[in-house]
Parts: C-alpha cells; sequence; structure tokens
DNA sequence: TTGTACGCGTTATCAT
DNA sequence: ATGATAACGCGTACAA
C-alpha cells in the first residue's frame, strides 16, 4: 500500500508532527530533523495523501469548471486561461462537460457539495436566475463567457451588446446597408444581447430594420446552411451578414460557396468569437474576438477571492472586445 | 459551515452508522428509519463530504486525464468517450492540460501520487519508456492515442502504420503515383509509424520512394505551409499528399489555394484524425479516421480493470481506423 | 524544537 | 436492525 506520513516519521526518527512541519515548510525545525526528514521521504519515495490533508484543511484548491461542449474552440481558450492562471497561485482546474443537458450539469455540481472542489465556474450554464442565486448563497460559484439575466452572481463576460454594435457598425462603413443577422431563439444573452445591438447599430446607423433579414435557430453548425439558404431565397437580398457565432458564420459561408456566391466579394459575413479555425479557413473569417485567456485569469481571481472572502463579490465584470476584419469581409 | 453525517443523525434520532448505511444503500435498515434518515438528508440539505468518504474507502472514483493541448478537437472527442462511459459506471474523468510541457506534465502526475485520483490517462505523453514503466509499477496509467515504443504500459491507439498505407493505397488507387507525405521530426509513433506506412505502401504498390517528396517538421500549423511551400517549389511537383494529421494537410490546402492551386483538382490532400474542421472546411477534407469515442471508452474500461486487479494488463489495444474521402481528395 | 493527542467526515467492524 | 467506536492520513493546538 501507499506510505503514509507515519512511516516516515518512523524512519526519520521523529513525530508525525516534526514530518508534516517539514512538509508545510514551519520554520520551528531544526536543520537536522529536516534534512532527516527529506532524506527519509526521498528515500520511501513518500507522497502525502491529499485526502487526509484536505479533509484536515477544508479546502482542496481545485477549482471545477463545467462546459456545455468539449469541442469549442472558444471554451478551450477560456479553460486554458484559466489553467495557467490558476496554477500560478497553486490552485488546480479540472473539467467536467455537460453536453448542454441540464440534468448532466446538475450532477457535475455534485463535487461543490460534496467538498471535491472549492468552487465551480460555469461556462453558459443551464441554470436558471433563481437557481444560480439559492446556489450562490451556499457555495462559491462563477459564471464566464455567458451571464443570467436576473443572476446575481459572480459573471465574467464581453459585453455583448456593444460587441455587436461595433460589429455591424464596422460593416455599415465597408458600405453595407442590407445587413442580415443570424441569431438564435435561445434566450441566451450572448444571443438576446447580440441581437439588440444588431437592432441598435442599425438604428443609429438610419438603416430600417427589416424582418425578413433576421434568421434565427440554434448554435447548431447545420443553421448556418439554413439561414445561407433562406437568405439566397430573398428576393432583396443581404450584402452582408453578421452571426453570433463562428461556427454560424462559417456554416453560411461553406454554404454560400455551394451556391456559388463568393465570400468577401458577393456578400460579406462577420462572426463572433474568433475561434482558431477563423484563421485557418479559406477565406479567412472575420468575427469580434473574446478576451480568452483574460476571461479565464478574472474568473479565476475573483472566484478565488470569494473563496477566501465571507462577502461574496457578485459583480457582473466586463471585458473588452475587439473586431477583427479578415477575407470574409472582403479585408 | 457544512452539515455533517453527525447532524443528520441528530436530526433523524438514529447513530451515524444508520445514517450511513441508508447513504450507501445497505439492506439491513428498517424503513422506519430510512425514511427518518432521508427525511433528514432532505430538510438539512445534507451532501456528504467526499474528502471524508475518499479518505476511508481509499478511493476517488476519479480519473485524471492529461492531454497535450486543450484546443485539439481530437483529444477533445476522446475525452468525450472517456467521461461518457465513466460516468455510466460511477467514475468521474477530469482533464489537465500539459501545453506539451514535460515539466507541467510531471506536475500533474501529483494527483496520482497524492491520491486525488484513481489512475491517470495521458493523451500523447512526453514521459519517456523507462519513466513510464516505472511509473507504471506503482501506479495505474494508460496511454491513449499516442503509444510509446518500450513502454510496457496499457496503451489504447489505431494501427498507425496500417492506417497510413490504407490512405496512401487510397490515393494510389485514384490514379496517383507522385505521392508527397509531410511528417514530422519527432519521434513519436504517430508520425514514425505513419511515415512506414507511407513507404510501405508505395513498395507495395510499386512506386519508387523519392526523398524530394518527403517534408518533415513539427505538428504545428504553419509547418504545412511551409511544406506547400516546398512541394510547389519542385520541378516535379506531386499530384497528391498525405500528411500526418488534419491541421497540416488543412494548413497544406489553405496555402495551395493561395499559390493558385485548386484542391481536389489540381492536387489531392489527405489528412489524420478526422476533426470536426475537416467538414467544415472549403474543401471537406480526406482523412483517416480514429473513432474517438471508442478509444476513449475502451481506454478507461481497461484502466478501472487494471485499478480492481493485481495483475496489471500491459497490452497495446488496437482499435480500427476508417478511410474517409472528401472533397480534398475529388471525391 | 519536539512530541502527544485530537479532530476533520466518513465507512466498517464488532458487539448487542 | 442498530449503536459505539476504531480506523483512514493529515495538520495543529497544546504541553513539554
Amino acid at each position: 500500500m501507499s506510505v503514509t506520513i507515519k512511516e516516515v516519521a518512523r524512519e526519520a526518527g521523529v513525530s508525525v508532527a516534526t514530518v508534516s512541519r517539514v512538509l508545510n515548510g514551519s520554520c520551528n525545525v531544526s536543520e537536522d530533523s529536516a534534512a532527516r526528514v527529506n532524506d527519509a521521504i526521498k528515500k520511501l519515495n513518500y507522497s502525502p495523501n491529499y485526502l487526509g490533508r484536505n479533509l484536515r484543511k477544508r479546502e482542496t484548491n481545485v477549482i471545477l469548471c463545467i462546459m456545455p461542449s468539449s469541442e469549442h474552440s472558444l471554451y478551450s481558450k477560456i479553460v486554458g486561461g484559466m489553467q495557467r492562471y490558476a496554477s500560478k497561485i497553486g490552485y488546480d482546474v479540472i473539467t467536467a462537460v455537460s453536453d448542454g443537458v441540464s440534468t448532466v450539469e446538475a450532477r457535475q455540481m455534485n463535487m461543490l457539495y460534496n467538498r471535491t472542489v472549492d468552487g465551480v465556474v460555469l461556462l453558459g450554464t443551464l441554470f436558471d436566475a433563481q437557481s444560480l442565486n439559492r446556489l450562490a448563497e451556499n457555495y462559491d460559484i462563477a459564471l464566464c463567457c455567458e451571464g443570467v439575466t436576473g443572476a446575481n452572481v459572480l459573471t465574467v463576460a464581453v459585453d455583448d451588446e456593444g460587441a455587436a454594435i461595433d460589429a455591424v457598425k464596422a460593416l455599415v462603413k465597408k458600405g453595407h446597408s442590407d445587413i442580415a443577422f443570424i441569431g438564435t431563439k435561445s434566450e441566451a444573452i450572448s444571443s438576446t444581447a447580440r441581437e439588440n445591438g444588431y437592432k441598435m447599430a442599425l438604428e443609429e446607423c438610419g438603416i430600417p430594420y427589416r424582418e425578413e433579414l433576421v434568421y434565427k435557430d440554434s448554435y447548431e453548425y447545420a443553421c448556418g446552411f439554413d439561414a445561407m439558404n433562406y437568405f439566397n431565397s430573398l428576393e432583396k437580398r443581404p450584402t452582408a451578414i453578421f452571426a453570433v457565432s463562428d461556427l454560424l458564420a462559417i456554416a453560411a459561408i461553406h454554404r454560400a460557396y455551394e451556391l456559388g456566391i463568393e465570400v468577401g466579394k458577393d456578400i460579406s459575413i462577420m462572426g463572433f468569437d474568433n475561434i482558431t479555425m477563423c484563421e485557418m479557413m479559406l477565406p479567412t473569417v472575420s468575427t469580434v474576438e473574446q478576451p480568452c485567456e483574460k476571461m479565464g485569469e478574472l474568473v479565476i481571481a475573483k472566484l478565488i477571492e470569494n473563496i477566501h472572502s465571507t462577502e461574496k463579490d457578485n459583480k457582473y465584470y466586463t471585458v473588452d472586445h475587439r473586431v477583427i476584419l479578415r477575407q470574409s469581409t472582403g479585408d
């Protein structure tokens, strides 16, 4: 079986307390004892059992990040940012994938209830505002990337409305006025706020809103296909499209080529997120960048502050976005 | 603070032993007691502390998966398969990203040593055979997706050599004989075995091997660009390319278009992995599929068998690959 | 500086 | 069927 602190103590000829002191860097231990303990540790190849340690310390230094999909570049980048920052301050970030199923997400939250982790970051949760508020009373949780209206929970995300405004204005600036929108029917802020931004940008630019230029379904890749089919069937077709996600934009681009429409020339298409694929696609895809690394850092920093504090910070932190113009808008 | 089994026992008017029995589904408990315990659990919103439980049971039912990159679709899919299967049998899979840095990978292995997890799956490890063999003596580990020559460790991967042979033969069957190869200088099996397969396929088909048609650098996306630049500079250019990864193939495709070469017509390009992007690209990308879901399942199943057994299975399990022809080879 | 002893929350053994 | 109690491995207050 696994070697324990007790055996190290016996080997070193000291008490377990002394071994523990060496382990935790206490200064109240003689050089001689410390040396003997370290020798024993090396000789027995000892590694402290964190179950015992964590049980005693009532903390694990582990944060769980629950994400809806294991395959979304946006989430991967954010998690990367979380992990790199967390490791600097002695924390580990582990991940679980809910596949966008609320029951799975709820089950994964058990790791929080049963004290396997100290806190949870939710990337695009399915919990409603009420559930989140109740959860936040007893546990340390945070939302990242996707806020929930009515939830008074620590949140880190871009200013979705402002970002959409900037994106659409960039299209207007390039001479477009027949600008279509691909959104979703979901009530997620990333969808509704970006739709609002789309409308506001049009209004600010004096461009009349035309309902037939709005196509809404879901975040599924295939919906981008359907959207492009629909726009192509219109009498007065759009000359530009703003999609709420890069995946939808890429699907639309793909379908456009199948329909013989040259993207970047016949039509301009802009996505949202700046996933890695944007630079690999032909044509490269214009988009709104979310600062993933920074979002990951910030949410971990604030969450850990909450863990160590009695008064919980439940603010909605907004991080900077950036419009990136590439070939799909003729740049 | 968090409510414990003790308080539940007091509330239900029974001993902690009885509460524990109810919790763990023992049949030796009266209906009456069980009901009172369950009421108390609900009333107090009790959730057992797994640190205590795991410490006592000497197991965590958690598997750690260490991956080199958080953004590779192949890994994401495999992890998805691992998680879905694991959850069926009462296990959780958590992930950590090493970023391909051996020191980071080594540090993450601590979760194994300190008993935070029961076992580890390494996706493309940087440990050498000797280290792996030593590790496997004391802990339950497994390799997935990428084997290590000389390591007698449980491994699940495709038959890289055979898969490469099939891929190249598919190109030959389409009439190609000037077939180039994009590989890497790494000693990873996924690279060396696929290069062997490339050579063997040529030989079997009676096509002479031409060293100038082999370009090797790294798995980095940009290397696909360089490869295409190189092939384009040759006097006798290849009519087909087999790349050891989809990312390299996609980069080559991208560069080909920039050079005015139409992929699928002027040149055929085939990748390896069947990452999600293959179907989104323009043109869609021919490739060799790795059965990710199945690999994830198998490696978890075998690893957990090892965890519960004294005689360790250290076999090299090979799973079926499949050549998929799409537009990039003119299909 | 060092050691003894208790408690973290749970499961399992042993009586009853 | 039930309860008292001893582990599990560790950190630390307290005494020495």
